[in-house]
DNA sequence: ATAATTGCAAAGGGTTTGCACGAAG
DNA sequence: CTTCGTGCAAACCCTTTGCAATTAT
């Protein structure tokens, strides 16, 4: 289960815990490589790969149906709203559902359910950000701010390289 | 956003229309075809993509994320709780979701929060087809009743495609 | 020593796009 | 007529796989 410690998975690892939102294997090949750390683009997802099998990382799709990932925090797997404008992401409280879907698993006669929850929406800065919602006209340009940082790594997330 | 009203559009819905269960375009345009309704696999993917667009479908993900859809009920969006093996699917009561989903947005300042809510488990049919669960050891075997149907198209799906 | 891991290059596979033809309004 | 829709083939792009070299234990 646990598999050999190496450079690379170490680094995958460290990427991951310096980042507070969700990435994906690319953006963290692209953050290591960028961090002056070897390593290849296979590596990382298989990396990523073990980690979700383990139950290291929460996983998430974005609108392609790629996979984003963030580190689980040790208290167990968690939901989280996340701003499509900028990325970020922040866990938020599922109790509720969590005892709904049990109670579906329950109801229906269905077992080992699992659920998928996601919240995604504009935070309140992104909403600033924009011009308070739809005017000025030019919708389509929101400025990604989770790319903000820049295809060269500035800001919050030059940690998760580091 | 009403868009033309071609044939080949009018097969899809008809098609969705006799599927209980959630499909995929290719799986659609499968069934389109063998049911001689002569259709580019593009134009199933662009209508797809309009009925998504336009509302008219529930869309959920399979496990590569790829889009897999069903037509909607006339009274809304629903969430559905879906059979890993069969594929089977069906709507849960999601009141408290839509409910809890709400609460969230008003508490964070995000707007436009939507949320995603996907129950997938292994239902009743198929825990019993297959042993009760995990004994006689060929785990991988399980036959997905969802293919079931067979390459061919018989059974209930045989009316999508008519 | 020995089996797991790495990483390149190539294969894969679902989805989208370019573009000329055809059909709807 | 004029615009929108269609469909083929080619392009995309993320992800996985084959396989020889490398590394952890």
């Amino acid at each position: 289960m646990g598999g050999r410690t190496t450079r690379q998975r170490k680094a995958v690892t460290r990427a991951l815990a310096g980042c507070q939102d969700f990435m994906s294997a690319q953006e963290l090949y692209a953050l290591l490589v960028a961090g002056d750390h070897a390593i290849g683009l296979t590596t990382v997802y298989r990396a990523l790969r073990e980690l979700e099998t383990d139950g290291g990382v929460d996983v998430v799709r974005d609108e392609t149906g790629g996979r984003l990932y963030r580190l689980r925090p040790a208290d167990g797997h968690r939901h989280y709203l996340m701003c499509r404008d900028c990325g970020r992401s922040r866990p938020v409280d599922s109790e509720v559902v969590e005892e709904w879907a049990g109670r579906i698993a329950a109801a229906t006669g269905f077992t080992a359910v699992e659920h998928t929850v996601e919240l995604t929406g504009v935070c309140a800065d992104c909403l600033a950000r924009t011009d308070g919602g739809r005017p000025s006209g030019h919708e389509g340009e929101k400025p990604p701010c989770r790319w903000d940082r820049g295809p060269g790594l500035q800001g919050p997330v030059h940690s998760c390289a580091s």
